[in-house]
DNA sequence: TAGCAAAGTTTCCATTTGGAACTTGTTTTC
DNA sequence: GAAAACAAGTTCCAAATGGAAACTTTGCTA
């Protein structure tokens, strides 16, 4: 194993972010470069088609929130998903600034046909734990994830005096 | 809580994706942007001085392999830390092919000063876990990045065929 | 000695990105 | 019930990004 990898998982205060860092940096990039391959959508704009996989009628604001694009990076893709025919935008009648997304035919198809390889490369990710290790490490980071919402920016800003050194 | 995030959250076949990226996305972008602001260095820029405080005298390919940024993004943001004073390159006499990287004294008190930051928000993050439940997903997620090198590309191509509808 | 491989740099360049400002619509406040 | 505050989306723009490929220097190997 190389010094610096092992000095990064091993000798680092910040062993977390390094993990979850170098976990998401080796899935995202060959299975959205598959995405790309495949569907000649990018990442945010697969993102959508997922969110509304999984919950139809959801808001560009929704998705900004439980994936973390911002809103016009996501204003974007959807934008371009109309275009293809892949999801419909409506207004709601009840309050005119939303606008609720909804899979076409054209679009659940394809979320149900890359939705095997997603599970395919989730399942090779995890393939190291046991059943009960992946029910822990499930719960821990559920734990995290529910408690993202207030982590707000509480970076101290000026905290630092790089501009008068010594 | 969100319907789209619970949905995300736990009634989602690729779980493990979605936490570790929703975690990621929220982490980098507040942190590195305070460190931009702070420092005026970018992501890749300061990813090679937080290497480097970790095991002085790595090298560009290291940095690479373990932090995944292509090496062209690492060579541009290597000659800029080298022309800031921050760091300094040293040919290896054994194999002159390798350019040792080593911090300067006014990179390594950037690490320092911002190491504190860092460790800030990496204890902020696990707030809600007690320190056995740390323990436990250190070594859950060390195993799968330890996993990582045998993950290969085995995405198949041409699995898909979304060319040809009906 | 030739040939191949590795570390690193550089260039080209299309694309992505996300902050900030803006538009439109809704709610709150005085 | 106007005005202000706020929320959902959209547009604009400058900068960062990273893939591909060419190239340099150095080392290994047959």
């Amino acid at each position: 194993m190389e010094a610096l990898t092992e000095a990064k998982l091993w000798r680092n205060p910040c062993w977390f972010a390094f993990r979850f860092n170098h976990i998401a940096l080796r899935y995202n990039a060959p299975l959205y470069g598959w995405i790309k391959r495949q569907t000649g959508l990018s990442r945010p704009e697969f993102v959508v088609i997922y969110s509304l996989g999984l919950l139809d009628g959801a808001l560009a604001r929704d998705i900004a929130s439980s994936s973390g694009f911002p809103k016009n990076t996501l204003s974007r893709a959807i934008e371009k998903l109309c275009g293809l025919g892949l999801i419909e935008r409506r207004t709601d009648a009840a309050d005119r600034r939303n606008h609720t997304l909804h899979l076409l035919p054209a679009g659940r198809r394809m979320f149900e046909e890359t939705l095997q390889q997603f599970v395919h490369f989730e399942e090779r990710m995890l393939q190291t734990l046991s059943p009960a290790e992946r029910d822990t490490l499930s719960s821990l980071l559920a734990k995290i994830v529910l408690d993202t919402p207030n982590w707000a920016v509480d970076v101290d800003d000026d905290a630092l005096s790089l501009e008068d050194p010594d």
